[in-house]
DNA sequence: ACGTTTTGACCAGAA
DNA sequence: ATTCTGGTCAAAACG
């Protein structure tokens, strides 16, 4: 093209090896550092996480866990889950062709049964109050959203949590809540009853007795506007409601989109539509239209518009700036306005989810992973596996949860400080299989539950046996990342005995000590 | 008129 | 050298 200069260049050099990008204080730095006390926050990612956890004590693991289940993601069971896929369906009329349902939600069909009217659920609100779903009020201050209750969701403190995985889980954590804040958005856009209050553990289409209901504008909802939703039938919908990958306050344009290789569904590709951002970000959606993975590259080098309705207003031209570009190759969260993220963590509905990192290198030895308890240098491995998260968001009922189609015999239980709920260790009880799974309910709602799981099944689901969620235990990627997440552990075999509470890693108990300083 | 999406074509790197 | 693939461009269409 005749534009493919520095950019060519870039993307001709050869790849560097990853290095993790300190936003500018600006942005991540002084996110941290002002909402922390006056942080002196240097500029490492293991700093970031070090300083998360050592400046923001007393958190033990399981009272960051109590928090991460009393967020919104942890609380609002039904709202992601394959079921919630069926009530998305339906209220949107979807109607699915031979069983080729991208183009009906995620991709270009979006012009099909496109919901005439924008419903979202009022819980208690007035239309402008909803923009903290999508944006950071002004007014939002880092320190509440690292106090936040849900900031953090450590998933697998009985089986150790490196830095590494500390990390990888808060960009996890970060680029999750973009795609559950569009999924919300898509889901309060598409529905055509009422919706939950968000702070209800009902499904999404079942119409809690307090919470009303709002025909919206187009005007009434700028920040659901710029939001990355599905919306059917643009043809029929409010003049520039489109499909946008914003959600994060960021105004993006896409320009672009490709049927990648191995998946089902296509990519979009996504600019910020600022004045020289370089930021740039590909969104590939599942087949039912839910954001499967979301890649960023390139920081933003403003911040993000406190308006989104004025669309346009800050979009004086889309010229990249090239050089910068050649800086910020890699993926950095910063870019994903991870303050809307968790501000939304903070103050939206409950669920039950389990968030997966994936990091997309399935060869990757473990070891490479585990150095990084070794900090504060952070091994390129990490990085990767950091920049090339892949999201994989599931919910399922309780029941779900605990009957995912295999046979569980319960060797272990622990009562952890901060959650009155015992966690629960499992083992498959199919012969040869060593898969675990350990399940953690929330201190403040025992029905919130987090199940992880560690290694892959070597068999069939027992037949008969199944009764659930194929996701469960049959998904691929969360199997993948079932492993990234904690088989990296250096606390393994330890897990053996974790039958017996006295036998109780001393190593694990002080990893909690560590971090509650 | 303007901003955005759509989508086929093009480009470049990898295999 | 060829093919494949992902990423980007840009004209057309849309609202």
């Amino acid at each position: 093209m005749g534009e493919s200069t520095v950019e060519d260049a870039a993307a001709a050099a050869p790849k560097a090896k990853p290095t993790i990008l300190v936003p500018p204080r600006s942005s991540m730095e002084s996110f941290f550092a002002t909402g922390i006390g006056g942080l002196g926050f240097s500029p490492g990612p293991m700093t970031l996480v070090s300083s998360f956890f050592t400046e923001q004590g007393p958190f033990s693991f399981s009272q960051l866990l109590a928090g991460a289940m009393a967020s919104p993601i942890a609380q609002n069971p039904g709202f992601l889950s394959a079921d919630n896929n069926q009530v998305k369906e339906e209220n949107w009329g979807v109607s699915f062709e031979d069983g080729k349902d991208c183009d009906s939600v995620g991709g270009g069909g979006y012009k099909r049964n496109r919901p005439m009217n924008l419903v979202v659920a009022q819980p208690q609100m007035q239309p402008e109050s909803l923009s903290p779903l999508f944006m950071v009020p002004p007014g939002l201050s880092p320190s509440g959203l690292l106090n936040s209750p849900g900031f953090l969701s450590p998933l697998m403190s009985p089986f150790g949590m490196s830095h590494q995985q500390a990390l990888a889980h808060v960009t996890a954590q970060a680029a999750f809540s973009q795609s559950y804040i569009q999924m919300q958005a898509e889901i309060q856009l598409s529905s055509s009853t009422p919706l939950i209050d968000n702070h209800s553990p009902s499904p999404p289409n079942e119409t809690s007795p307090h919470q009303t209901s709002q025909t919206l504008t187009e005007s009434d909802i700028p920040n659901i506007e710029s939001s990355e939703i599905s919306q059917p039938d643009k043809k029929s919908s409010a003049p520039h409601v489109v499909d946008k990958p914003a959600g994060d306050g960021y105004n993006w344009r896409k320009y672009g989109q490709k049927h990648v290789k191995g998946s089902e569904c296509p990519r979009s590709y996504y600019k910020c539509t600022h004045l020289h951002c370089p930021v740039k970000k590909k969104v590939e959606r599942s087949f039912d239209g839910r954001v499967s993975e979301i890649v960023y590259k390139g920081q933003h080098n403003h911040d993000p518009p406190q308006n989104n309705n004025k669309r346009g207003k800050d979009n004086s031209g889309l010229e990249m700036n090239r050089s910068n570009e050649v800086n910020s190759r890699t993926v950095n969260l910063q870019a994903t306005g991870q303050q809307s993220v968790t501000s939304h963590i903070n103050d939206e509905v409950e669920n039950n989810v389990i968030v997966v990192v994936d990091d997309g290198d399935d060869d990757e030895p473990v070891a490479k992973r585990r150095s990084m308890d070794n900090v504060p240098s952070i091994p390129v491995s990490s990085h990767q596996t950091i920049t090339e998260s892949k999201i994989v968001v599931q919910t399922r009922s309780e029941v779900d949860l605990l009957d995912d189609g295999y046979k569980w015999r319960k060797y272990g239980q622990k009562v952890v400080k901060g959650n009155p709920h015992p966690r629960s260790y499992y083992r498959c009880t199919y012969a040869g299989c060593n898969v675990r799974k350990h399940v953690e309910r929330a201190s403040t709602d025992p029905k919130a539950v987090i199940t992880t799981y560690e290694g892959k099944h070597n068999h069939e689901i027992p037949s008969g046996r199944y009764s659930g969620n194929a996701n469960v235990n049959n998904n691929g990627q969360q199997l993948k990342a079932q492993k990234s997440i904690v088989a990296n552990n250096n606390n393994r075999s330890e897990m053996d005995d974790f039958g017996n509470e006295d036998k109780i890693p001393v190593t694990l108990l002080l990893k909690e000590e560590q971090i509650v300083v």
